[in-house]
DNA sequence: GAGTGATATGTAAGTCTTTACATGTCAAGC
DNA sequence: GCTTGACATGTAAAGACTTACATATCACTC
């Protein structure tokens, strides 16, 4: 078992919480609800499902209209996920063009240095709509409300910054 | 101009910042004070630096002992530096296990539900430590507050969390 | 002077991710 | 019947990142 391979379990844990789907419902949750969990386009996916199926994490279960394939993770797919959760230690992202420009900050003008946090705040303000608009149901619900936290968070660093930068 | 390309961003911001360094020294502050901004190893950082240097952004200043390199920012990889700092509209990480094991707690039974959380806490617990450890000096600060509200959210998310999944 | 460990730089292979390209189906409205 | 837009799947090339391998210098200790 390789060290990363999240992908892998995203789509493990997706098919195992709403039951067999499609490359294109799963590329469509990735972009919807999955969004600030785990993010993968299409292109990355398809390849991804066929790989897994190689391997039995999941088989086609069923092959619908417009060539629309459904898989279904298989009980060995059950049994990586499940193994995964129990045993992998999870690593805080450790790459954030926020946090670079925050690290950044002193090189700009004050002026600059306002701006630049005013458009970090923003997006900080936007995630937390986003995620205030979403209502999980009874899935998602724990990693929704880190979500918010984490959102919470770099809104109110953004807020303190900018007090701290003088902003009249 | 590159959508991505935030290594060189890193690279020019700590050149600008500390002044001339080698790929090692830059390597060495990626791995310390840098860490929960950027990270990158040498194996990527050098590679870098050549075609950093090759399309004008730095310089090789000098040549030290052991093969040393010493690495100066032009005056053009200053203008990349501050252009990427006016326009970049940073993007929040798309990609964190610690949110994609919040979001499959669902699967698991309370008590392995409860350490699973309980092992992300330690998680931020370790990143807050580290981060009330390091003291920054003139530099870093801001990255330096906002890494400490994220680990203090996430604990607290994780303390939260734990009550709600009724730790005895 | 031999060994050890920190210093210092690099290449190669493989994996992960993005962007661009490419194809075809089906439903609804005109 | 034609157009448009959502549905649906894929490949190819390039870029970003990790892991493993490879080499050599220098300072210090035994």
């Amino acid at each position: 078992m390789l060290a990363a391979m999240s992908l892998r379990i995203a789509l493990l844990g997706l098919l195992s919480t709403v039951g067999p789907a499609s490359g294109y419902d799963l590329a469509k949750t990735f972009d919807g609800s999955l969004n600030h969990v785990w993010q993968a386009g299409h292109t990355q996916i398809y390849p991804e499902l066929v790989k897994m199926a190689a391997d039995g994490l999941v088989t086609v279960e069923a092959e619908g209209a417009r060539g629309r394939k459904i898989y279904a993770i298989t009980p060995e797919g059950e049994r990586e996920l499940r193994t995964w959760m129990e045993e992998h230690h999870p690593v805080l992202p450790a790459r954030s063009e926020i946090a670079l420009q925050a690290f950044l900050l002193h090189l700009m003008e004050r002026d600059q240095a306002i701006a630049v946090v005013e458009r970090i705040r923003a997006r900080y303000q936007a995630q937390l709509e986003k995620l205030e608009a979403l209502r999980p149901g009874r899935f998602g619900r724990h990693a929704h409300a880190l979500g918010l936290a984490l959102a919470r968070a770099g809104l109110q660093w953004a807020d303190d910054t900018l007090t701290d930068l003088g902003k009249t």
